[in-house]
DNA sequence: TTTTTTCCCGACTAATCAGTCGATTACCTG
DNA sequence: CAGGTAATCGACTGATTAGTCGGGAAAAAA
């Protein structure tokens, strides 16, 4: 049955997956030790012989979630040209995590920001896993906005606040997209979404002296799928 | 000792504001009942006297919390009559959660939003609670906009979007409170909000053919203090 | 075949904790 | 003062569960 040797890095990468599941669905608390090996069709001893504690798990499925997020939206942005296009697609893959046909990684990054605050929390002496995260992101989104400076489709004067820009438009994205989770069906994110991004683009492509007003864009980059 | 009558509402009340300390300092799953009990001086069977259960406690709890936000906030505004003054003041309350100095609101926000989440987390029965904590915070918003508007200080075509303008910056302030929070120190939380506030009212205010520019507003209102 | 190595497992342990219950105290009333 | 009642308490119970450990099976080596 059994190989004489078992690739342990795929075997990891294994268990963190179905830990995943279980941690997006029930929360890290209320998902057992017992319940992950038999979702990952292992026993418990099995389990432990692959990590040292239950919050290993944890941070191994994080690690797992990340890489997964990451890989969506480089492959998106990969052959897109347009700063405009690709502005769009980095919020739509970002908004289509709370899709409702799939929520589970949206609980699932509330489970992480909890255990990353709380002070007890199986990541609060890891903290910095999360802030790692938003840099990378936060970089991602601040190369979109400089390139379509560069390109002439924004104005200049964006470039010196390219940073406090992309800071806030990530922390939007992630709040409204909980107040979505927290309310399903009391509003349409993405039409909140679009409206945002409207004024957004208004904004970074108006000159001084040019009339004002919300741009009118299409909106048909605001649909992503993401493969689990 | 212990009056033949005791007011139980009076009591409940100071067991919840014992627990949204604890709640708040270490979340749902790692506050004991025991633990409860001692910081509210009372015992563990004394407790049970007064809830059923340890969620029955928490959403006493979350009551409680939502009852001292919701008067800083209308205190603060009863007194302001410029709507300008009295957007960047909803803003600044809301963002003031977050302070550093006690960031414990914030946290239990999240602890929240969790067992609201979590399939069964001790709020998912009870969804509707935080879904009308906004719709409260959305009207409040909204009717500050309307008021701008009929006072002239905003344009008036923005009386169509108010709904989704106070859901995206409901959204926004979340987001990057919750964002701050989990990276301290990496960015300035309050020259993010002036940032925003200043394209915002800039939006805001712009007339069709006004050459568009950040708002020049000044941010003496971002400052507030939340009593505990 | 026999031995060794690697992997697998689930019963067990020790600890935690929500909720119960019977005993006790303190106040009130007659 | 005595009987009754409201309020308090914390030891106990039953259930859950993270992590351990020793036995066993399969593959490789001898």
């Amino acid at each position: 049955m059994s190989p004489k040797f078992v690739d342990r890095k795929e075997k990891q990468q294994h268990i963190a997956r179905a830990a995943l599941k279980l941690f997006a669905l029930k929360g890290f608390a209320a998902t057992s030790v017992e319940q992950i090996a038999t979702a990952a069709g292992v026993g418990k001893g099995t389990l432990y012989e692959y990590f040292e504690t239950k919050t290993d798990i944890f941070v191994a499925a994080i690690v797992e979630w990340m890489k997964q997020f990451e890989n969506t939206i480089m492959a998106e942005l990969a052959h897109i040209e347009d700063p405009l296009t690709r502005l769009k697609t980095f919020v739509a893959v970002s908004t289509a995590l709370v899709d409702p046909i799939d929520p589970l990684t949206a609980r699932f990054s509330i489970e992480i920001l909890q255990h990353t605050l709380i002070e007890d929390g199986a990541l609060y002496e890891r903290r910095h896993v999360m802030k790692d995260v938003h840099t990378g992101m936060r970089k991602i989104l601040e190369s979109i906005l400089l390139d379509g400076i560069s390109k002439g489709v924004f104005r200049p004067e964006w470039a010196r606040d390219a940073e406090k820009f992309a800071i806030n438009l990530l922390g939007y994205i992630d709040g409204i997209s909980l107040h979505y989770l927290m309310s399903q069906n009391y509003f349409h994110i993405r039409e909140q979404v679009a409206f945002t991004l409207q004024n957004v683009i208004g904004m970074l492509r108006s000159k001084p002296g040019d009339p004002w007003g919300p741009a009118d864009i299409d909106n048909d980059r605001l649909t992503v799928e993401i493969k689990n």
